[in-house]
Order: C-alpha cells, then sequence, then structure tokens
DNA sequence: GCCACCGGTGGC
DNA sequence: GCCACCGGTGGC
C-alpha cells in the first residue's frame, strides 16, 4: 500500500528571498478509492491532513473543503513535471505547533542526502536535530507550559522518488574483478579504497 | 547499512 | 563574522 502523500519541490529556493524558503512547493496528497492526487491549499492543510492520514484516510471528497463539488470523477490535480523534484513524505508527522515553522531544504543533487528538515521556533532560532531542539525546549520553559514539547517535532525527511537523486557517493567502489560493465562513471582521479 | 547529528567552511 | 549547506561518522 503506497503512501499518499506526496510533495513537489522546487530545486532552487525563490529569488531573493531575504527569509529561508521552504523547497516545497505544492503539496499533494492521493486519494484511497481512486488514486488521484488532489492538491492541498496550505501547507497548513496538509500538515493537518498528513498528521490524521492513517485514522482519516484521504478522499476526493475531502478535498470539498477548499473545492465544490470535487469528486473521483475528476480528473487528477498533477503530473509529475521535468522542472520539479518529486518526494514522498512520512505520514504522521505531527503538526507543527503555531509560531514554529517546519522547513524543509532540498540539497543540491548529486550529494549525499536529498534533504534537510529543520525547525524555527518563535524567536527565530533555528533548529536542526531533537537534540537541539530538545536542549532548546529545557532553556525556555516556557514552550512546555504551552503544551510545545519534544514529541510534537520530527525530523524525518522526505524522499525522492528520484532514487539517483542523492547517494551518490564519491567514494570509489573497490572494484576486485567483476565489475566491468557495471556503470559509466568517470574513472578519472577517484581514489582506490580498500575492502568494505 | 542507514541515518541522526553536528562540525566545517565557502560565500556572502 | 555569520549561517546555509554539505559531508562524515558513530551508534544502532
Amino acid at each position: 500500500m503506497p503512501v499518499s502523500l506526496i510533495m513537489a519541490v522546487q530545486q532552487e529556493p525563490k529569488m531573493s528571498a531575504k527569509q529561508v524558503w521552504d523547497s516545497v512547493e505544492h503539496y499533494t496528497v492521493r486519494c484511497t478509492k481512486c488514486s488521484k492526487w488532489r492538491l492541498i491549499p496550505t501547507k497548513e492543510k496538509y500538515e493537518q491532513i498528513r498528521e490524521k492520514i492513517e485514522e482519516e484516510p484521504f478522499q476526493c471528497e475531502s478535498a470539498r473543503e477548499w473545492r465544490q463539488n470535487i469528486s473521483c470523477n475528476d480528473q487528477t490535480d498533477v503530473k509529475q513535471d521535468d522542472n520539479l523534484q518529486w518526494a514522498m513524505d512520512k505520514p504522521s508527522i505531527p503538526r507543527t505547533p503555531s509560531g514554529w515553522q517546519r522547513i524543509i531544504r532540498l540539497r543540491a543533487k548529486g550529494g549525499t542526502k536529498f534533504a534537510d528538515v529543520y525547525y524555527v521556533s518563535p524567536s527565530n532560532k533555528r533548529m536542526r536535530s531533537k537534540v537541539e531542539l530538545e536542549r532548546y525546549l529545557a532553556e525556555n520553559p516556557s514552550y512546555q507550559e504551552e503544551g510545545v514539547v519534544a514529541s510534537r517535532f520530527s525530523f524525518q525527511s522526505p524522499v525522492a522518488l528520484d532514487a539517483d537523486y542523492a547517494n551518490a557517493k564519491r567514494r570509489a567502489v573497490s572494484a576486485p574483478e567483476d565489475t566491468s560493465a557495471n556503470h559509466t562513471q568517470k574513472d578519472e582521479a577517484i581514489p582506490k579504497v580498500i575492502g568494505v
């Protein structure tokens, strides 16, 4: 059963944005009945759907909240587009506490990783991991009093549909005799690595 | 082998 | 000097 969430992410940040931009441009969810993709109008709505997707499966009729009369008979909202990267999100990620931002940043193609997730606090502090987040919450107890606790955060990254986007380990594959026609990697100046 | 975490640094 | 971005790795 495929996970029914997907996001289209742009490769380059919006030009001249002073603040850091989320790389995600469109939020989409798949109808459990007809499997068509429906655009979700806002990030907030998307996060709300994602949080409960397993208890409350999404279907086209759910989109009537923002689109009158939409049904499975309407054609799909999105087709994959060459200018965008597509990624599958994890279900059941808690909705971002109000006043906070959960930001996904794409990395450059060909690196070791597809994307980074980080949170920005209402006071504009940027956190890169659960450890940093918990430390920050401990140092700022007022958040916890409001119910903003560590369990409401998740650093789970979406997964690129393009399997070749990342993982381009620049490490040479150690190649004893038999990997002859494996791939077309340039063999220029790659340090030899021994063993596994 | 994977990935959460964080140190390093290039570009501003 | 800052910080966005990336690579490396320790712990599982």
